[in-house]
RNA sequence: GGGGGUGUAGCUCAGAGGCAGAGCAGUAGACUUUUAAUCUAUUGGCCGAGGGUUCGAAUCCCUCCACCCUCACCA
């Protein structure tokens, strides 16, 4: 794609030769820095309707070149928007003939007087201008912009420079993200920072990446979750944490899996998992207002409308209704025939393929699916009514998980003997289950009060309040193969 | 991993056995109110890579690479 030593093609050695006549007229074509008065945002409101001439000195790239012969109209991109400049042979006189050494994808300053078109354009009149990048290769077509996939994610900084929307997209994200903080900051949750790199990984069900430390002499995990160390920290006495954190996992990519991807768990001690149901619709609604107009938006082929309450399903109704079977009832030959398995790979990977394949689908609406098995479960705490469960939620949303809760697990001798539990799948071949974390039930063992925890998929998130169907459409840089 | 699709100029795309094409951008020229400016002329190609079939391959066949969709996998 991008070759080691640059292409001399023709475009380029077009570039190259006015890139000369810029230094031989001893001007730098990189110099280090322009004052600028407004941006351009800035600039179009500064027009006043009095008709003050304003003087301004503006900066930006070069995205459009139109030369009508003693008078050109070009145009300037910034960080904040486009402005219309114009160059007039009475106004430049010799430096006229500078133009020709421009190209679209410049960066420029300029300085000159705001004016308005006839056709009512708000247009920088330009008497100086100086080259502040020159660009050695071309922009993408003006009109059709960069639609190469491939293309849009690898050289994603063409991507933004060409596509407005995917450009909003991103800041949209970001939006999101500052909401959430400042959400939970407003409601005393601290925010921490935990290991990236751990010895021991868990708090999923994944293929962790592994990497060794050179000095230590060991192998270390990327985390696929950051769950047991924020509960150590509620161990420690700190009531309301969460974490903005990258997980990675050493699985498939897709349009809903990146190996690296955004999450933000949350924990509070003496909160119950009703709780947290209440603060993860509080929090999806609240950022679907801030971010959509009307606080709907089209997915899955329905309106989502986040104003009104999300649903709630316990995976039994849910299971009998799409699946015509009852979970706590059916034996496991019930289910293993009913998911078309073989009754060895147990029990909850039954349950997880029947809803899988039945129940997700059907979960466009927002929708809170309770009580799951706790064979799925080995970090929720059991419901008193009924061992067979736990206290937990996921949250589905156009038939897409986006998050999942518990009641966390604080019984340290049930901790342990699901974690023995999962070790011995592990040993039979499970690539997916965690290991036993001994540091950790000694944590538990000295009490963690009652807690409720929540994770949301952050590009997940983003997907839905953004009307994206691939993650690729959410990540900046998402993973793709290396081209030799 | 299975199935389907795509890959041609810097970008967006036509071309489906017989001379490699268009629009945009680029270059040269004309033009002082353009907004995808317009008009004239024009440069630009390892047709994803490698092999094969054929008198002749961008086009047909095989292998490989990348991307997209889909199924499987993936809480």
């Amino acid at each position: 794609m991008t070759p080691e030593e640059p292409s001399d093609d023709q475009l380029r050695r077009q570039r190259l030769e006015k890139l000369d006549r810029i230094r031989e007229s001893g001007t730098n074509p990189w110099p280090t820095r322009f004052e600028r008065t407004h941006t351009l945002a800035e600039a179009r409101s500064a027009f006043g309707e009095d008709g003050d001439p304003l003087h301004v000195r503006l900066a930006g790239r070069l995205v459009a070149f139109r030369d009508l012969g003693k008078l050109s109209f070009a145009q300037l991109q910034d960080g904040t928007g486009k402005l219309q400049i114009s160059f007039q042979l009475k106004d430049l006189g010799e430096r006229y003939e500078d133009l020709r050494n421009l190209d679209i994808g410049d960066f420029i300053g300029i300085s000159g007087y705001l004016w308005r078109t006839s056709r009512g354009e708000i247009t920088a009149g330009v008497h100086d201008f100086q080259p502040l990048a020159k660009s050695l290769r071309p922009l993408p077509e003006k009109w059709h912009g960069l639609v190469d996939p491939e293309k849009r994610y690898r050289q994603r900084y063409l991507d933004l420079i060409t596509n407005d929307e995917v450009r909003r997209v991103f800041e949209t994200r970001t939006r999101i993200i500052s909401g959430m903080r400042r959400w939970l900051d407003e409601r005393g949750f601290m925010e921490v920072e935990t290991p990236v790199l751990q010895p021991l990984y868990g708090g999923a069900a994944a293929r962790p990446f592994v990497t060794h430390h050179h000095a230590l002499d060991r192998d270390l995990f990327l985390r696929i979750s950051d769950e047991l160390y924020l509960k150590r920290l509620i161990i420690g006495g700190f009531d309301k944490v969460y974490e903005i954190s990258k997980d990675f996992r050493n699985e498939g990519i897709d349009s809903t899996h990146n190996p690296e991807f955004s999450m933000i768990e949350l924990y509070q001690a003496y909160a119950d998992l009703g709780d947290v149901m209440t603060l993860t619709e509080d929090l999806v609604r609240a950022l679907a207002l801030e971010v959509l107009p009307d606080g709907s938006i089209e997915c899955a082929e329905a309106v989502i409308d986040f104003r009104q309450p999300f649903a709630r399903l316990s995976v039994r109704e849910a299971l009998q209704r799409w699946a015509g079977i009852d979970v706590l009832e059916a034996t496991d030959d019930e289910l293993a025939a009913r998911a078309n398995l073989p009754v060895a790979v147990g029990r909850g990977k039954l349950v997880d393929e029947l809803l899988s394949n039945h129940v997700e689908p059907q979960l466009v609406q927002p929708t809170f699916l309770t009580d799951w098995p706790v064979e799925l479960s080995p970090l929720a705490k059991r419901r008193i009514d009924e061992a067979r469960l736990v206290e937990r939620f996921e949250l589905f949303v156009g038939g897409v998980e986006r998050a999942n809760a518990f009641s966390e697990l604080n019984d340290p001798i049930d901790q342990r003997a699901r974690m023995v539990d999962l070790a011995k799948r592990r040993v039979a071949g499970d690539v997916e289950a965690a290991p036993v974390d001994e540091d950790f039930i000694e944590a538990l063992e000295y009490g963690m009060p009652p807690t409720g925890g929540l994770g949301i998929g952050i590009d997940r998130l983003v997907m839905l309040l953004t009307g994206q169907t691939s993650i690729r459409e959410v990540i900046l840089f998402p993973q793709m193969r290396t081209l030799q």
